[in-house]
DNA sequence: ACCCCATTCGACAGTGACTATCAGTTGATT
DNA sequence: AATCAACTGATAGTCACTGTCGAATGGGGT
């Protein structure tokens, strides 16, 4: 599976997603289409698949701490590199699938739906912990992973010399003064 | 074009949106595909277009209030059905559009991009006359236009005696205790 | 060795959203 | 009457995605 994802960004990279069919990328990796669609789902799935989404609801309770959401998504942002300082490298398979998410319309829709999912799944657990109504739970929830989410993409677009820490930190401090 | 949008709703309500293809729209509404194209882009727009979209910059900026973005939302709402009580009717245009956007995925995603785009055309506005960064102020647009979606689609899950009114005083309660 | 069953895979034939292009039609202007 | 622009319809094509089926694979029990 990672293979197939590698070899598709591979010709992303090189042609553009919308130049590429799931055809070529079965080719290259030598299976067939059918497979491609069982593994990923849709064509945007093969960027945006990774371990995120089959964390169990008891891991995802785990890792969030009602009373540090920064470190929280420090934490969650960190499943693209888990590096100590929280640099992506340049040239690293997250950094590459990361451009798509903000670039390309189609995965950009895609990544959404994802969001939502996670909002959805990070609800309930702000509402258990933390006082809340559903309703305000969803709503709180909405605001801090579609902030989040923001604030990664406004690192995508100029990473000039900032750590994706200190993008988190403004982010928050945004957030808390909303 | 409304002509065409309240068709193509009649259509989605009876048989669901997935059942009805582009081509039974344009034959109930006597226009060729092509137009439905021409003035939708896809099919996803039929459901989302109205006249925010069309909005001039400097007519957004009128709208928005930096001082009181309680106020604001409520207006922009509004548009759904400018009733005074903020009361949308069951049966109405804006209701029934309302629907798909929470309840079928595929205009979900679309809606994602919607309020991406007002998102961006926010920002600016904010930055302007809010003393933040262009990144700080994406960040905020950002989880504000998200969370108070996530008021309205709380809202249309649980409608039960609530005015949308009072469903954004609660996300702004909880935005700004975030 | 033998079968049995579950899972995985590839092949194939569709469906339908969307695009590009070209030709006809209308309607306003000169 | 002639012309030009905007709008529309028809047609052909691309490609993402689905459903189904039959073939290989791999392990467990007898």
């Amino acid at each position: 599976m990672r293979h197939i994802q590698q070899i598709a960004l591979d010709l992303f990279d090189e042609r553009g997603f919308q130049h590429v069919i799931v055809e070529n990328i079965a080719e290259a990796a030598e299976v067939s289409p059918s497979t491609v669609y069982r593994y990923f789902g849709t064509k945007e799935g093969i960027v945006l698949a990774d371990d995120f989404d089959t964390l169990s609801e008891a891991e995802l309770a785990a890792v969030i701490d009602v009373t540090d959401l920064l470190g929280t998504v420090r934490a969650i942002v960190a499943r693209f590199e888990p590096a100590p300082d929280q640099h992506i490298p340049e040239g690293s398979l997250a950094r590459r699938r990361i451009r798509y998410f903000f670039d390309e319309p189609s995965v950009r829709r895609s990544s959404y739906e994802m969001l939502a999912n996670a909002v959805d799944r990070i609800a309930p657990i702000l509402a258990a912990s933390g006082g809340l109504t559903t309703s305000e739970a969803h709503i709180k929830s909405s605001a801090l992973v579609f902030g989040y989410f923001s604030a990664l993409e406004q690192w995508h677009r100029n990473p000039a010399g900032r750590s994706i820490s200190s993008a988190l930190d403004d982010a928050l401090g945004v957030l808390s003064r909303l």
